[in-house]
DNA sequence: AGCACGCCGACT
DNA sequence: GTCGGCGTGCTC
């Protein structure tokens, strides 16, 4: 018979092919196309295009899995619709895994076959020895072998032709053990065990959304382990997302005290083998519990049955991935559609969600206290017009510029005589933001982008944070030559640890951000001594922000709180007062009381009074006001256009152009064309439209409508933005 | 997406 | 005379 298979590439339609005997719809089978071979998914039966039968292939395999379920394809179609992505590149999500269907069950370890070195007329050698040593106890695979052992493939292969050592096919399966829900059971608060019980009560009653919205430090992880291991107990799989993939090693640590085992994870880092490994065990419902990055929400699970997204307002649940798409909606949307309960936790909900509570779409739980004796922080602001920060004087005499007021100086000083541990925040990486001549005004820009290049003290380099060029820093200026003009303008982590290094020589200092220059092991290392208190201050960036349990931690400085509330951004003031509580929430979460001081030049911005006054409605209001009134999210629906290319006037009149067949009427408003906030990047020039239109219009409907009546010439790229978060 | 085919400009 | 730029079209 003739089916339409579905291929993992920029296509919304099946190609089809010719297939012997029973099939059934999801099936993954191999198939050739043009000169390549690829693995695709049968998703109709029956013919599908006006080709001539001999022009259609034979499907050249079944893939032994069990066949994608319905409802996940459904989901795949959803996402594709809705995010107006190409189906096969959404599909491609689901398959994406290089080498998951090849040498499918097996793997050839070598044993030793009993025969000995002389027996087998080989010479001893040392190589041939640790070989032998190696495989004394345990199989290995060829390239184990030549790790483990440290020769080359040569020596194996003289060794296996000599039958010194024999092959063994095993299946190639790893184990991920299994979660026990019973392993370790914690004491919860009588506030907790409420939280937990009614969470467990919607485990297997079908599709439910619950809020978990608790402060921070109120022991959410812990109410929703009891919920996973009630999923557990019913024999369903369980998925976890998590924003940051920085969070875990705390994290896993946790799941692993409760539950006895490793959860299986799914994130950018991992490495091809484990992601095969990982693939395979979820379709095979031989992975119970996965905690990952919001890819993981495209894995083949066989039996979910729960899924937690924790920090759900995180915007990194919406990336630029291959398809644009918000995770935590899309969860909510492969939650509905297998019938199974969803739970959303964060100390700081978004709009959004709030408003599903508010209209009883989505239920909630409350934790209103932290955990045992541990109380909320108080939060101070300091003027920064008022308590400038005082000069320093450097190594060489001279004095240098501060970030560092003296309120906040004192309040480090006085903590660190009390031997409690500090953090300072600053949500900017590297030395300084920009390098400027101060005799010729010229400022050092990226080569591809409209962006400043931002300073690297700790590699010596100038680098692009939007594409990653990468310099090294200068001796004089390009533009007019002079020796002595440049200058370091504005802070980033690195020089607030300068300053502190200066101001408190005998502290103990680590600096943490998220850089590509500081790797995984070095972030989880430095944790790890703060934990220890090896560490009195601590300076980082955003990734401080997150999940850590430092227990003395009493005092916080967020350097500069306005950073983020600039910009075009509609989410930038949400955004920033849950970084900032995120921030403020990690002082005081032991026995003693935590202090937060925010250094401010607007201390009457209503984000930062709402933050003192501890006041999330307020803020919730207020915001909720305004999004009223100018129709944005929740109130209204949004989509951006980002037309780019590497031709500057093409690019621009595509745009113009766009803009001139925008769509307007009572209910669909269009915005821009404009050039985009960062109007060259990666060598594209770049330009954005918006589109706003009434809740109830289907606006992917009026995009493809839009983009039928424009022509977009080659060499201009027109993406779709469903529900923009980054205006940049 | 990847790849071939095909048509125009600067080079051994 | 060719090499190679990328615009166009196709893949069941």
């Amino acid at each position: 018979m003739i089916v339409g298979v579905l291929l993992p590439l920029p296509f919304n339609d099946v190609f089809d092919y010719k297939i012997e005997g029973e099939v059934s719809l999801g099936e993954m089978v191999r198939v050739s196309f043009g000169r390549e071979v690829l693995v695709g998914v049968v998703w109709k039966l029956g013919k599908n295009s006006k080709l001539d039968d001999a022009k259609i292939k034979p499907v050249l395999e079944k893939i032994d899995f069990p066949p994608l379920s319905a409802e996940l394809m459904r989901f795949v179609g959803f996402v594709a619709s809705y995010n107006m992505a190409f189906l096969g590149l959404v599909l491609k999500m689901v398959l994406s895994v290089k080498g998951v269907f090849d040498n499918l069950k097996t793997s050839t370890l070598y044993k030793l076959s009993g025969k000995t070195l002389a027996e087998a007329k080989l010479k001893n050698s040392d190589a041939r020895w640790r070989v032998m040593e190696l495989l004394k106890h345990f199989p290995y695979t060829r390239a184990e072998i030549a790790k483990g052992a440290g020769v080359g493939q040569a020596v194996i292969k003289t060794m296996i032709d000599a039958g010194v050592l024999v092959p063994e096919v095993v299946l190639a399966k790893r184990d991920f053990g299994l979660p026990d829900g019973n392993f370790a059971k914690v004491k919860l608060t009588d506030e907790q065990q409420q939280a937990a019980d009614y969470l467990c009560s919607k485990i297997g009653q079908g599709f439910s959304v619950t809020l978990l919205d608790g402060v921070t430090g109120a022991g959410k992880t812990e109410v929703y382990f009891e919920a996973v291991a009630q999923a557990l107990a019913q024999r369903r799989q369980v998925l976890i997302l998590v924003p940051e993939i920085s969070l875990t090693t705390q994290w896993l640590a946790r799941f692993e005290k409760r539950f006895g085992v490793k959860p299986a994870c799914w994130h950018s880092g991992l490495g091809n083998r484990e992601r095969i490994d990982t693939w395979q065990a979820v379709i095979e419902n031989r992975a119970k519990v996965v905690v990952g990055a919001r890819s993981a929400l495209f894995l083949p699970y066989a039996n979910l049955g729960l899924m937690v997204v924790d920090e759900s307002h995180d915007s990194s649940f919406k990336q630029e991935d291959a398809v644009n798409y918000q995770g935590r909606d899309m969860a909510v949307v492969r939650a509905k559609m297998e019938q199974f309960p969803i739970i959303l936790s964060t100390a700081t909900p978004d709009l959004e969600t709030i408003c599903n509570v508010e209209a009883g779409k989505y239920d909630s739980v409350k934790l209103k206290s932290r955990f045992a004796v541990a109380v909320l922080p108080e939060i101070r602001i300091i003027d920064l017009k008022k308590d400038k920060p005082q000069k320093y004087a450097k190594d060489n005499g001279q004095l240098s510029v501060a970030w560092l007021s003296p309120t906040l100086v004192k309040a480090l000083h006085d903590n660190l005589e009390k031997g409690e541990q500090s953090m300072l925040f600053l949500n900017r990486r590297g030395y300084a933001p920009l390098t400027i001549c101060r005799d010729c005004g010229h400022r050092i820009q990226c080569p591809n982008c409209t962006a400043w290049l931002t300073e690297h003290r700790k590699t010596k380099s100038l680098i692009c944070h939007h594409c990653g060029y990468t310099t090294s820093i200068p001796t004089c200026c390009p533009e007019c030559g002079s020796e002595e003009g440049l200058t370091a303008c504005g802070p980033g982590v690195e020089r607030v640890a300068e300053e502190v290094s200066k101001r408190f020589p005998l502290a103990r200092i680590g600096v943490l951000s998220s850089d590509i220059t500081s790797s995984l092991n070095e972030v989880s290392e430095q944790i790890q001594k703060m934990e220890n208190h090896e560490i009195d201050i601590i300076i980082g960036t955003q990734i401080l922000a997150k999940g850590h349990h430092f227990p003395s931690l009493t005092l916080v400085g967020i350097v500069d709180a306005d950073l983020g509330l600039m910009g075009s951004d509609l989410r930038a003031s949400e955004r920033t007062f849950q970084l900032l509580s995120q921030v403020a929430g990690r002082a005081g979460r032991g026995a003693k009381k935590g202090v937060v001081y925010l250094q401010t030049l607007y201390p009457e911005n209503a984000v930062l009074k709402a933050l003192v006054d501890n006041n999330r409605e307020q803020f919730i209001e207020l915001e909720k006001q305004s999004r009223r009134v100018l129709k944005l999210p929740p109130f209204g629906k949004l989509a951006a256009l980002i037309v780019s290319g590497d031709n500057q006037d093409l690019t621009e009149k595509t745009a113009a152009h766009l803009g001139a067949c925008a769509p307007n009427t009572e209910l669909i408003t269009t915005l821009g064309p404009a050039p985009a906030p960062i109007f060259m990047l990666r060598g594209k020039f770049r330009y954005r439209l918006l589109l706003k239109t009434a809740r109830q219009i289907n606006i992917q409907n009026i995009l493809t409508q839009w983009l039928s009546r424009v022509q977009i010439p080659p060499r201009v790229r027109v993406e779709v933005d469903i529900d923009p978060y980054s205006f940049m």
